[in-house]
DNA sequence: GTCATTTTTTGATGTATGTCAAATCACTTT
DNA sequence: AAAGTGATTTGACATACATCAAAAAATGAC
């Protein structure tokens, strides 16, 4: 399958004319090349305004003192990134949380068969980070990429550790962070992968997400669920 | 199912008296009375080597000062407890995090046909907690029971609170058990019930524990891999 | 040692889902 | 509008495991 062309995706930041145009060339066959894109805030009251977006997220978790949240949030870099880009690629360390406020994404990894298989979606607000490679700084098992154009907002792995070792109440917001979003959902699709069949775990995933079919392939929606493309038509036709 | 018996297990500290005897007395049906069960350090000797037992356990995961660690050490419990034993009984909040040295424990649910199902088995040195209802004090939705005599250190909800809003450094401990023991273990679980059948499921838990169908019944087994007796019959015997 | 109970195994059949191939539908390119 | 390509559905058959019942083995009480 071969695909060639040029497609630009604009991220834009007030008048610094150094960071308003990046390209992105989607080359033959499935390959992404992509760039790592860092945005500085450069208008005054643009950046005013995402960091009252952040301090809200980050005030939501666990109440800050002033003086901790706005070292915080010197940390925290806001990106605008396009529909196909890779938070993560598989084999290298998860060096990132982010905290993604408009867009999609899905986590996968690729089976023996060359074929890729979807463990997570994130909808719209959500965190998004390996966990498992994010707190050991291993190599990750899966990637993470963008199936819309997202907005997201990112601290880096050493950014948390200095936090976490400088301030006793960063300590405690992250253990909140951990321990409500973390956990909960977690044990939340353990529970579906024990208990739930096929149908009632895609019943469930609408139920939460009634949009998904139009935003997610059902190939991707299929793998995620841990059946077969085939078997989800069925359940979708109703003959399962 | 009826089962009346009067069955004695001792639990028997140095030479205080007041402590020496309890008696847990099962009665008809699947019915267990028991009482809790607090030791205090009656003698000296023994209550010096248990601290040192549990002081080596809480700095291998990450190390305290002196100073905290000598109070954390204060909000341990040690506690000798029979088989059988409930830690936590379902619908009623995790109040504690155990830290077994010896032993087994099972935690499980009952389904809708009455049938107890198994969601994990805690051997020999492992940290025993329901997460999901410690980190909200939430009621909880399975119970765990002891299948052997164990030694446990247990350490309360509101004395772990109270030290991480005491201490910085045991903030961070915090973190690194929840990310080194939990977050470890639960990706590996969903690993498990995602990529692998029954049959390898089996082989993975043989491998890991080679003596468990000692300790644990097959049934139990069976209800923790997620599938029937019938089934687990089948594989042992290689007809599947 | 005997008997009762529980646990485990075995046999026959059913169900949920996978696999493979082909057909159909939807989208993109020309 | 037509052709090409990718996504999705459908049909036929296979596999992994469940269900139900019965038999066998293991355990515990007396």
């Amino acid at each position: 399958m071969e695909k060639e062309a040029n497609k630009t995706s604009f991220v834009n930041f007030g008048r610094d004319e150094r960071y308003s145009k990046f390209f992105i060339k989607i080359l033959s066959g499935s390959y992404i090349v992509q760039t790592t894109i860092f945005i500085v805030f450069s208008n005054y009251r643009r950046s005013n305004y995402m960091k009252v977006a952040i301090a809200k997220i980050v005030q939501d978790i666990h109440l800050l003192p002033v003086d901790v949240l706005e070292d915080v949030l010197e940390h925290f870099q806001h990106m605008e990134l396009p529909k196909n880009y890779f938070l993560l690629k598989s084999g290298k360390p998860c060096k990132h949380l982010w905290f993604m406020t408009k867009g999609a994404a899905r986590y996968f990894y690729t089976n023996d068969q060359g074929k890729e298989m979807n463990t997570w979606f994130s909808l719209d607000t959500q965190i998004i980070t390996d966990t498992t490679s994010f707190v050991k700084q291993e190599p990750a098992q899966e990637s993470i990429q963008l199936m819309e154009d997202s907005e997201v907002y990112c601290i880096g792995y050493t950014s948390l550790q200095a936090l976490l070792q400088k301030h006793h109440s960063f300590a405690l917001w992250y253990i909140k962070l951990v321990e409500v979003h973390y956990v909960s959902q977690i044990e939340d699709r353990i529970s579906d992968l024990q208990f739930l069949d096929a149908k009632q775990r895609y019943l469930k995933i609408l139920d939460q997400y009634p949009d998904i079919t139009n935003r997610v392939s059902l190939g991707n929606i299929a793998s995620y669920l841990n059946i077969t493309q085939e078997t989800l038509s069925r359940i979708r036709a109703g003959k399962l």
